[in-house]
DNA sequence: ATCGTCAGGTCATCGGACAACTCCTGCCGC
DNA sequence: GCGGCAGGAGTTGTCCGATGACCTGACGAT
């Protein structure tokens, strides 16, 4: 029927065209959805695949549907900040650099104390991982790409070396609006060789065993990384 | 067919039925699922059903199910930590016990920096929001389900007055979790008024825009919650 | 031995139907 | 005139059967 590629499941697609429309407030808060046969029909889709769609939408916050009454777009105020198809769609609003800031004062409140924990608790197999992904950055200088992600496995592993099933589970969707973020720093000239260092020296007081080390090495990087996210911002 | 009542939405019950299932190892992880029509006949519900329970169970990541393969088990390590009915079906396996601590800890990492930003921010509806709070523990010294209703309504203010939507976002689940854990201290005599006490003395730091003093009394309030769960999962 | 083909099983989607619920409207009693 | 109540239209929740899309394993040709 369309001509749109059919590779995931149908009513993700429904989902990526309603977030935008939501977002941008194109639909506007407090008003009604339209019925889900209507939208099945406007969509070319079946009410089974929009009934998907929606319940992924009330997932996010984004709508609230009552048996009976119909389907409501809610207030901004409920949508979940942590939602990357949300952020998204807000990117270029100026909304989320507020987002950003927020982001960034969350990440060193925990990451801190995850770095303090992960030089207490470490094991081998943690040290070797914290290592692997070094050397992934290493090899990647001028791979930004590849290089987000040695990032992104960095902090993965030193979270898993923290010890703190919970705190893992509970940054796990602020790392991946991380490494998302992170793309945005990448057009600066040594920022990466920079990063590597501070990373480093990290690694180096969680082989030590030196949690007070740890915790300022990567106090010294977020507040790096602030620098940069900011100094990014404020050219746009 | 069932005795059953269905207050609830028909996928709940099955949810409810699955989860414990799954999770004391009844259906061996990696091990394959009946088929959708199947289950249907067996519990008595319609596919439609059955589907929407399994999306449920795939967004905890109990199971993964593939198009044309069919739906697997999956291994524990990928189970959402942080969902209350998989916490709740864990129950007095021991294994929640680690949970439970994980808890505190990440807990204490991130309530107590709360603490210290909602006293540097906190507007006057947000100190009117924690005092209404304080109100609801005082006159429920008796009540304790009451009770922990305003705990819980205290530290969601104090952390929507710390002004960070993420953290707010992040937090989310562990206070729903911290709801069910704080019934197990209920039991204990005095633990109610004591906690008022402590919770007064964090509001009273906020008042006065001492976050040095919001950080330390919340930080022996968490202490103390945490020494009276470790002494009730002791008595076990 | 390797690869293509095919058949069987399973999930994804479809279309229609009925039940449960909400809200509005108009009627009735006061 | 006004308040409460019954009824109807509209919407979501659930059910059902059928068809298409996809994966897996076996079989046979090369």
């Amino acid at each position: 029927m369309d001509g749109i590629a059919v590779s995931r499941r149908l009513h993700a697609h429904l989902v990526d065209v309603l977030v935008p429309m939501i977002v941008s407030g194109e639909l506007a808060p407090g008003s009604l959805l339209p019925t889900e046969p209507e939208m099945g029909a406007r969509f070319g889709v079946s009410r089974s695949v929009v009934r998907e769609a929606l319940r992924v939408l009330g997932e996010k916050g984004l709508i609230e549907v009552r048996h009976g009454s119909g389907t409501r777009i809610t207030t901004p105020d409920r949508w979940d900040p942590l939602d990357p198809l949300i952020l998204g769609a807000l990117r270029g609003r100026g909304a989320n650099a507020a987002v950003l800031h927020d982001l960034l004062e969350a990440r060193t409140i925990v990451e801190c104390e995850v770095a303090a924990l992960a030089a207490a608790r470490a094991g081998a197999g943690d040290r070797a991982a914290l290592d692997d992904a070094l050397a992934t950055m290493r090899g990647s200088i001028e791979d930004p790409p590849r290089f987000v992600t040695g990032d992104s496995a960095f902090h993965r592993a030193l979270l898993r070396a923290a010890g703190n099933r919970v705190l893992e589970r509970m940054t796990q969707p602020m790392h991946e609006l991380l490494s998302y973020a992170q793309a945005l720093t990448d057009a600066i000239p040594g920022v990466l060789t920079r990063a590597l260092t501070e990373h480093e020296r990290i690694a180096d007081a969680v082989a030590r065993r030196d949690g007070d080390g740890a915790r300022n090495a990567m106090r010294a990087h977020l507040a790096q990384t602030q620098r940069d996210i900011i100094s990014i911002t404020e050219a746009r």
